[in-house]
DNA sequence: AGAAATTTGTGCGTATGTATG
DNA sequence: TCATACATACGCACAAATTTC
């Protein structure tokens, strides 16, 4: 491998950060899963054909992420290298898609509102524009560490009362289950990726530039009426997808 | 909204790149659609909490990439903000996926080469470690512009040949009928997203930062039997999957 | 126990990139 | 265009902690 040839300079990124974001990748990928560490700092520095103080700054991120944690005199040590997968499929459910991947899941009600249906939010849900919906925003744990942050939107007709369902019990499919709807399918998802924004970065403790995926999907009750379209923002370097056929 | 609320210094992104980061974004959701044109830079400064000098930085980076074109007194007009959509499924194909969002595509093979599987090629092919397997490396393009990098694996016991087949077709599809295999399914689908390495930079002529989708499949022939494995590389920015239940 | 090798931690001077006004 | 302030990156040197022999 040409020295250098993986991050570029002046391109409005930094050299530590694009170093940072290539290790945390590695981690997550695995790649140092035999000795527990990650390579000395001169061995990454030739490797990236950076200074070493470049590549501690790096690290240095990393630390202050939890990701690793270095020690004068041994090396620096991965602590934690996780990457959760969710299953996406007709009968998507954010707890049971985690499955045995956490111990102890949990949703937060960050904050709720009534608010009129946009001309876009009108046309998903097959109602008129401008009919009360609720929005409800959300951030999901799993073993404590933020997973996911969504915004939901809801007809308020139909599901009044949902913000407190939901705050009672940290999950959609119980808060649903509570106003009386037993079950409901997942009609489309959509799914981007695009850099943090500040609000999301804070909520899920991520630092700047980190990359989100990002879905759109809308669910429907089993007669086929939309009964919900949720944004949902996922760290991509904590999570992925899988569509299994 | 509190004026600097969105960009964030210091943290080693500069901030004409994650003004350009979001404008691109806000263009690509179609935002700015009313007046085809990205509002007046003092605006944008202001609103995002910056000098102009830095905004102009910013809609600097998108005109090198052709989004925008700044035009002394009028403004700046926007260009492009396509996004195309790729359905995935268990009939997932590129050419036919894309079905009228794209006058005309093509799939160019930058280079081709035989290889031993590694523990995990061999594990999701369902060969022998070390077995023989031909990679392709090829670069899809929807009406001239780049939307992927592809790298693809084969069992080259079965696939002999399919580095020329691609080469005449530019179509994986095309490639395996002409070696007698007429159809095929996805078997599952895993996707990630990052940041792009430098090597996809230059192949989809993105600029440093820039956020890629990551696709990795499994495709079996009818009998459930794997004959190829691939990673794809798509630009966040100009691209978006949906998955249809 | 002790010396050598390895690895992270720290300081300082300099050059360039980023952002403001 | 210019001047200013701060962030980023480099090069060199040496200190401190840990492992190896």
């Amino acid at each position: 491998m040409a020295a250098g040839s993986q991050v570029q300079r002046a391109s409005g990124v930094a050299l530590w950060r694009q170093i940072a974001d290539r290790i945390r990748a590695s981690i997550a990928n695995g790649e140092y899963d035999e000795t527990g560490r990650v390579p000395p700092e001169i061995v990454l520095a030739t490797q990236f054909g950076v200074n070493r103080h470049t590549v501690r700054s790096a690290l240095a991120a990393l630390a202050q992420e939890g990701i690793v944690r270095a020690v004068q005199g041994l090396g620096t040590i991965i602590e934690r290298k996780e990457r959760l997968n969710f299953p996406i499929s007709r009968r998507t459910r954010f707890i049971e898609g985690l499955g045995a991947q956490a111990r102890e899941t949990e949703g937060l009600l960050l904050e709720s509102g009534a608010e009129p249906a946009s001309e876009d939010l009108a046309q998903r849900l097959r109602l008129a524009e401008g009919a009360p919906l609720i929005r409800l925003e959300t951030l999901r744990k799993a073993d404590g560490r933020p997973v996911s942050r969504a915004t939901a939107w809801f007809p308020a007709s139909r599901f009044a009362g949902i913000d407190e369902a939901y705050r009672n019990s940290g999950s959609i499919t119980a808060a649903l289950n509570a106003l009386g709807l037993s079950d409901y399918l997942r009609v489309t998802t959509e799914i981007t990726a695009s850099h943090a924004e500040r609000a999301d970065m804070e909520d899920l403790g991520l630092s700047a530039g980190a990359v989100l995926l990002v879905t759109r999907s809308l669910n429907a009750d089993t007669k086929g009426t939309p009964i919900q379209y949720s944004v949902s923002r996922f760290p991509a370097d904590r999570v992925q997808f899988t569509i299994e056929n």
